[in-house]
RNA sequence: GGGGGUAUAGCUCAGUUGGUUAGAGCACCUGCCUUACAAGCAGGGGGUCAUAGGUUCGAGUCCUAUUGUCCCCACCA
């Protein structure tokens, strides 16, 4: 801060400045240290891909807050940062940038396109993690790591080996989701299911033996081609003399057999379905049931398949070398090649032509597509690699279960269990190039595999030469061993035994399945520990009207422009302001522009208490002696404290800053720093010195309560206040500390407090302007209080004398019932009467009221009896007060009358 | 089809294990350029806490049902 404040808080001149102060004392770092006890989030890692925007920003943030609150708390407080190579969204990037310089995948061959991939990733992959900065992230940066750098890529290796090993990891013909737009595999957890608009065909099959029409239904017209059955239920009595027959597939003229199977539902339709085994997933394992030979009539990129197709496949299984449920490929003679959507046309109209078509009719369904580019999926019968799931979800549940995981909030678990407890095998090859290669390797003689953590070099059985697999692993494979391959795992490093377990995962509820759950059953397989101990889900960050911030709906706010206009704090406040686990938050300009002012008051306190200390030696140290409003702050500020702290142990962040936002706000800008001016102006030259370190004691530790979640400001004000210490960012997080209990003065201030308030409220409600001063007589039996007040309320409720006794006998004065006082103000000329009455009997009424309420709860036996005493004597209280207050109410109607 | 979230002031949302008169921000009204801040100060209006039952001495909070809304999961042809 500069000699000269400017009145208004200008983050811009602060922030990077501030950051690069950080990153200069290398506070960010953390290193196992004995001394200490650990505390370790690592990053959800972005999408080198991505770009910074508000569910980031919000991630980000919590993360931050929770570790800086960590580190000031004294634990080695690590928050580990690193980015994902994101395997399908990056290669798909990559081609599209070859695309339109007219170049393809197979033009540049793998290793050229690695080197393109690894080009682009160093050109551009940073780009996130310095929008990350902007934040505020204090991030070990030295710690970076990146999904398929050496480490831990050498993790990958380590876990895929283990699990082929264990048996855990298998290859093999199974049905996949198919994405022919990427032209890859994905796992069931990357489908996305959309509602959309198709059709119902009905169509009309021959039954040989019998030359009736078997009437079925279909959403998929174009794979009747590939159909080698149809089905009808067992138990169904309108098919019972079709048991054993055949069908004649339209077009095709080929005979298939009708199967009783109980697939087909006797309550759908006229319960008979086609069976299509190498593009339906019920239809495969019907056709596993009833051993129907498998068709494949798509090819892998939507197209109808062909001759070339067929002889390809036909030389697999004459060679012998076909694998186990290896499809037949059928020759669609004149709809080869075509894709499936033009298939479908032409097959529909042949249909019709021939009379297969009994109708169409208009249908809504839910049809998976890919969650990456929204292609429609096609199930596909292929060989892939899968990770055998249930040896797996057993120990993921139980860690649950147990407690060695909390999920927070609490619901989250239902989730995850349900999921766990149905989860099928994970299909973990993807036919892309960018990503850890899966380490097979076949031989080109003998057809032996190898699975190898070093590559071999020739074939160990015959000496064969080996080539090896093409496909990479899904990108979560990787992920989900993020928590302990970043601290050096395959080895048993130091950072490993000190760091992990990770204490706390910080993300959005929407990639539980994708990563959170993966990471659990890889942490507790491959280290014998679960990989965090707390769960924190936060919600998606929507736009102003409740909606997702979406590209295509372009209501997305970019962070960095908001950083750029309202600062870092501003919009980390904004993010955290209202927040509760795994509930969506709103965001909105106006949210900011509150938090930015919240931000200049905190400024401006601060530069109020700079001007004041001026010339004056002042420590942060507090007085020998305190006066009543010093401990009303200090009593408030010890209470905030503890609050704070504890919302910060339950991950109650929303609720956390706006404690923090009221303290500073309403306690101390806008009643101690009023009151100390009172102080600081008057003549005891002592007293106004004990208001300046009241004053810089309080703001000190604001600043450090408050540093956490606006990090910048609390740190551009703290180096400039007397402090101890080098750094707010290293500073000792405030605690709880019973010597600053002063519930007694902290009373009596209230009383004072309300008195003024009561008196500023009957002023403004007669228009009286604070110019003109008034003279106020208080009745009250503790005049101990409003002696000490006295100066407050000359200032404060714009009294010209105040005068304190037991009781007043003012003729025409305006009375004000507060807490344990009466207060006169004579401006008789001021009053109308009737007005007055009115209001003193609205106030009355209310009083009544209320007391009638806790009169009620007094005399109910039951309530005093099993009420905890608390708050019996709260409620006994408060009928005090009130009957006090109702007394005086009803003596000041009776001198106005 | 199954499961879950949510419903509180005009708007956006808090409300911690049930406990005295339900809060905040924004918006609105009134008065203030009080030498930290008009991005401010003081005061104010505005809520039958979705609806109906229930548990309890006591319910915004717990239970049941209904309605609205959002989401997740699921192989339905």
């Amino acid at each position: 801060m500069s000699k000269e404040l400017a009145k208004t808080y200008d983050p811009r001149e602060v922030e990077d400045r501030i950051y690069d102060f950080w990153m200069q004392g290398n506070y960010f770092h953390a290193e196992a240290d004995p001394e200490k006890k650990p505390y370790t989030i690592v990053i959800p890692p972005p999408n080198i891909t991505g770009q910074l925007h508000m569910g980031h920003a919000l991630d980000e943030t919590i993360q931050d807050s929770i570790i800086r609150f960590r580190r000031m708390q004294g634990y080695s407080a690590l928050w580990l940062p690193g980015t994902d190579h994101a395997s399908i969204a990056t290669e798909a990037k990559i081609v599209e940038a070859m695309r339109k310089e007219g170049i393809t995948k197979e033009d540049l061959g793998r290793e050229g396109f690695l080197k393109r991939a690894w080009d682009w990733k160093r050109q551009y992959g940073g780009r996130i993690v310095e929008q990350l900065k902007k934040l505020g992230s204090s991030c070990d940066w030295e710690r970076e790591r990146f999904t398929l750098d050496e480490g831990c890529s050498r993790a990958v290796r380590e876990v895929f080996v283990n699990l082929y090993e264990k048996g855990l990891i298998y290859r093999g013909n199974r049905m996949v989701n198919w994405c022919p737009h990427c032209n890859t595999s994905i796992s069931d957890a990357e489908v996305d299911y959309e509602t959309q608009n198709g059709h119902f065909w009905h169509l009309l099959y021959p039954v040989k033996e019998t030359g009736e029409f078997l009437e079925l239904a279909t959403t998929r017209p174009e794979t009747m081609l590939g159909d080698t059955a149809v089905a009808i239920n067992p138990e169904d009595p309108r098919y019972t003399h079709l048991h054993g027959c055949h069908v004649i597939l339209p077009l095709l003229n080929k005979e298939i057999p009708i199967v009783c199977d109980e697939h087909a539902d006797m309550e759908k339709g006229t319960g008979v379905v086609k069976i299509t085994p190498a593009h339906d997933p019920n239809d495969y394992e019907v056709g596993k049931r009833h051993d129907l030979p498998i068709v494949r009539v798509f090819t892998y990129d939507g197209h109808m398949t062909g001759a070339a197709e067929k002889a390809a496949a036909d030389e697999l299984f004459a060679s012998g070398r076909a694998a186990a449920g290896e499809p037949e490929v059928l020759d669609c003679g004149k709809y080869a090649g075509m894709t499936t959507v033009e298939a479908r046309k032409a097959i529909v109209a042949d249909l019709e032509a021939g009379g297969f078509l009994k109708s169409v009719e208009p249908l809504q369904h839910e049809v998976g597509t890919c969650y990456r580019c929204h292609t429609t999926i096609e199930p596909m019968v292929s060989r892939q690699w899968f990770v055998k799931m249930e040896p797996l979800a057993g120990p993921a549940i139980d860690c649950v279960r147990d407690g060695r995981v909390r999920l927070i909030p609490e619901r989250m678990n239902k989730i995850y269990y349900d999921w766990m407890e149905n989860i099928r095998d994970w299909c973990i090859s993807r036919q892309l190039w960018w990503g850890h290669r899966i380490p097979a390797w076949y031989c080109d003689d003998c057809g032996e595999m190898i699975v190898s953590k070093e590559d071999p070099t020739v074939c160990p059985k015959c000496g064969g030469k080996l080539h090896q697999d093409e496909d990479t692993l899904d990108t979560w494979f990787s992920s989900a061993l993020w928590p302990f391959s970043t601290l050096g795992w395959p080895d048993n490093t130091e950072d490993l035994r000190y760091f992990y377990p990770t204490d706390t995962l910080v993300t959005g509820y929407d990639i539980i399945f994708f990563w959170v759950a993966r990471m659990i059953f890889s942490g507790l397989e491959h280290t014998d520990q679960v990989p965090f101990k707390t769960v924190l889900f936060h919600g998606l960050v929507r736009d102003a009207q409740g909606r997702k911030m979406s590209k295509s709906l372009g209501n997305g706010i970019d962070p960095l422009e908001i950083i750029a206009t309202y600062g870092a704090d501003a919009l980390r406040f904004t993010l955290l302001t209202g927040i509760s686990p795994g509930n969506d938050t709103r965001y909105s300009t106006e949210k900011t522009e509150s938090s930015r002012n919240f931000a200049n008051k905190i400024w401006n306190a601060a530069r109020f208490i700079l001007m004041n200390i001026e010339g004056h030696d002042v420590a942060c140290k507090l007085p020998d002696t305190l006066a009543m409003d010093d401990r009303w702050i200090l009593d408030r500020l010890n209470a905030v404290t503890k609050e704070v702290t504890d919302n910060m142990e339950r991950f109650e962040l929303g609720i956390a800053v706006s404690k923090l936002y009221d303290f500073i706000w309403d306690d101390l800008c806008d009643w101690y720093i009023e009151l100390a001016k009172v102080r600081m102006n008057g003549s005891d030259e002592a007293d106004a010195d004990r208001a300046r370190h009241v004053l810089v004691w309080v703001l000190e530790r604001a600043m450090r309560l408050l540093h956490p979640f606006m990090p910048y400001i609390t740190e551009e004000i703290w180096q400039t206040i007397p402090h101890e210490g080098d750094a707010l960012i290293v500073a000792e997080y405030p605690k709880y500390d019973e010597a600053m209990c002063f519930t007694r003065d902290a009373a009596e201030m209230q009383k004072v407090m309300d008195c003024i308030r009561a008196i500023r409220a009957r002023r403004s409600d007669m228009n009286v302007p604070p110019s003109r001063k008034a003279h106020v007589y208080i009745a009250t039996d503790d005049a101990a209080a409003f002696e000490a007040g006295k100066s407050f309320l000359l200032r404060l409720a714009y009294a010209s004398d105040v005068t304190i006794g037991e009781a007043f006998s003012i003729d025409g004065a305006v009375t004000i019932v507060s807490t344990g006082a009466k207060v006169y103000i004579p401006m008789d000329d001021l009053v109308d009467r009737a007005a007055e009455l009115e209001r003193l009997q609205k106030e009355l009424d209310n009083c009544n009221k209320q007391l009638a309420s806790a009169n009620a709860k007094l005399n109910n036996e039951k309530f005093t009896s099993k009420a905890p005493q608390a708050v019996v004597d709260g409620v006994r209280a408060n009928a005090e007060k009130l009957t006090a207050q109702v007394r005086l109410i009803e003596e000041s109607m009776a001198a106005l009358r």
